[in-house]
DNA sequence: TTGTTATTCTAAAACGATTTAGTAAACTTT
DNA sequence: AAAGTTTACTAAATCGTTTTAGAATAACAA
């Protein structure tokens, strides 16, 4: 392979200095006293040369690397990828490239990445961390290492984080499947159960429930574990429908779960609304299109990424000075849509 | 932020050169005769201090960045964001990380993303090229530079791909559809009209429909720009129903061609397939749980993905000797469901 | 002539690793 | 004891930038 242009390879065939020669391409010609001829020969040069400066060899001299990593359960999860684009968006506005790499929801594949991406020198991480243990967190927040918490964040510490509302998007579709009629509701979320997202939406879910006098049955909470979604759910859901249990509805906590969840329901020959009701967290393509569309928590998705990255490109940039970490809640969107339509007025 | 721990560090607490620490560390402590001692006290103290490598300034030293940038149109679309997490794996097995951009199907972002990964000295590329104009791999070509095509290629140049097998994929499907007794089917595909696997596809519906002697008429066939898919829709799949056009099926060439079509016939109250049928190249979760389910042609995602890996890294391993290039053509599978039911078999 | 001040440019260090080409000391051989 | 061989290590170059500190020349004033 060829290799690139230099700035020595300008600099000799002009007969001048490198010095030169970089400070002419990064604009400080006039600042440093370069004449306007010199100038033009380099600018000319570099020009027909097509100089592209090697930005690892800019970024070890300068100790940065314009990129950023970003670590996600999965990246071809709708929810994740669309984050996803949303932060390389917003990042390559301002001159930083993204690494994505996926966890798998395995806590040490996560802290393997994060090793592996420092190592890389990004300048900054934003995580939708999986992590039950939150040391690798700490590890980075004591070393002022620029970062931010996406989708999931933990309470126990103080750090940047930008998710969605989870407990009042959950405390409002629960609320509304409750005024349409239904009392057993089943859960099924994903275990392992310190991801805080799915902490927050089961808090919202038991909160609307006794709001309206309705006792929690412990055997309507149900646990997926992630990676087994398609083999769990089956059981899961005859466990909620057999007697006495009998779910009427059933809330699925974020898009893999109900889409499994569908597949199953159309498998077991139940009608919805009119066997069981469904509403979902996560809004995808499929719950408008789906027979009946399904009513769904729509997350602000792109909204979380823009602003993870104007956080972190923060305080990267201001990385000397030691400053506040800013939490953000952003609100959620209840699409009602026919899965859940009320007994009464069904239609 | 606290800097890292460099070879020097560790060099001068010990008292020795940076040479010795690196060796050891890199193994090569036997073969340089570092004494078992002093081998033990380097490892020892790294792993003390915990020491991670700078990855920019042996990247900068070895002249290779063990990362390789993909191009895809939209890192959102689930088709892109599948090959992208098996590239991911693949590639991370390897120890290449891999950088995620999106083109937005738009030439002059897509020549602007190469050149800066380049400048970011990625070790490879792997693109699903939106070019009409294919200079600029041209360009990458005659420099040598690693890279592997996914999803389109380019007739006119011999370079590295791995695409679906469009045409027979496409033919399989729509000599289906002629033997369910369909004569008039609409094709809906993405222009512009460069992209070879737009173009490989609608080769195969023309071919399947010459084969059974149907004659190709133009009207029936749509295109639609990329990034206009919802606003279009409507006016499309209307011109494709009224008559004299009529159209008995419809066949989209992508999935989200598919996703906004079942949009507009929902909207339109066409009832599938008794109103009209429906087809698809691409499969996704959406048509096995849409009502009624979708007749599609699934790609080999993970293994296109898989493919496109391993032929970069053999490139990029082999880049001195000049090598041949391997053109891949992976097999698609016809997954037939309920949403072009045979006219007479309908259930 | 000498000293001062611009003007225009450059040498060299630095970033943190790898690697080539050694060296110094100890030990072996004759 | 001289020569050769091991053993155990290191200095310095290198990758391609940026940046600090300063050099060389010319122009000007005294």
């Amino acid at each position: 392979m060829k290799k690139g242009i230099s700035l020595n390879d300008i600099a000799s065939r002009l007969g001048v200095s490198k010095t030169l020669v970089s400070l002419v391409l990064n604009g400080h010609g006039d600042k440093k006293g370069i004449s306007c001829e010199t100038q033009k020969k380099v600018l000319a040069l570099a020009k027909e040369l097509n100089y592209q400066p090697n930005q690892i060899a800019r970024g070890l001299r300068l100790g940065s690397s314009k990129t950023v990593g970003l670590i996600v359960a999965d990246i071809s999860n709708v929810f994740f990828s669309r984050i996803a684009r949303s932060i390389e968006d917003a990042a390559s506005k301002k001159g930083y490239q993204v690494i994505f790499t996926s966890s798998d929801e395995r806590e040490e594949k996560e802290i393997d990445l994060i090793r592996m991406l420092k190592k890389r020198q990004v300048d900054g991480l934003i995580i939708a961390s999986t992590l039950s243990n939150s040391d690798e967190i700490q590890k980075l927040k004591k070393e002022n290492y620029p970062f931010v918490l996406v989708d999931r964040y933990y309470s126990n510490i103080k750090t940047n984080y930008v998710v969605s509302d989870n407990f009042t998007g959950a405390y409002n579709v629960v609320e509304y499947l409750i005024n349409s009629g239904y009392r057993k509701i089943g859960l099924l979320r994903i275990s392992p159960s310190h991801i805080s997202s799915m902490n927050d939406r089961e808090q919202g879910f038991r909160s609307a429930l006794n709001k309206h006098g309705i006792r929690v049955d412990r055997r309507l909470v149900r646990q997926i574990p992630y990676g087994k979604i398609e083999q769990s759910m089956e059981k899961e859901i005859r466990d909620l429908i057999v007697s006495p249990v009998s779910a009427q509805a059933l809330f699925f906590l974020n898009n893999n779960l109900t889409v499994a969840g569908l597949d199953i329901l159309n498998k077991f020959g139940l009608r919805i609304p009119q066997d069981i009701a469904v509403a979902s967290f996560d809004d995808i393509d499929l719950f408008k299109l789906h027979y009946p569309p399904i009513t769904a928590v729509d997350q602000p998705v792109g909204e979380i990424g823009k602003r993870a990255v104007e956080i972190l490109l923060n305080q990267i940039n201001q990385k000397e000075k030691k400053q506040g970490t800013e939490q953000i809640k952003l609100p959620t969107e209840l699409v009602i849509r026919r899965s859940c339509s009320n007994f009464i007025m069904m239609d």
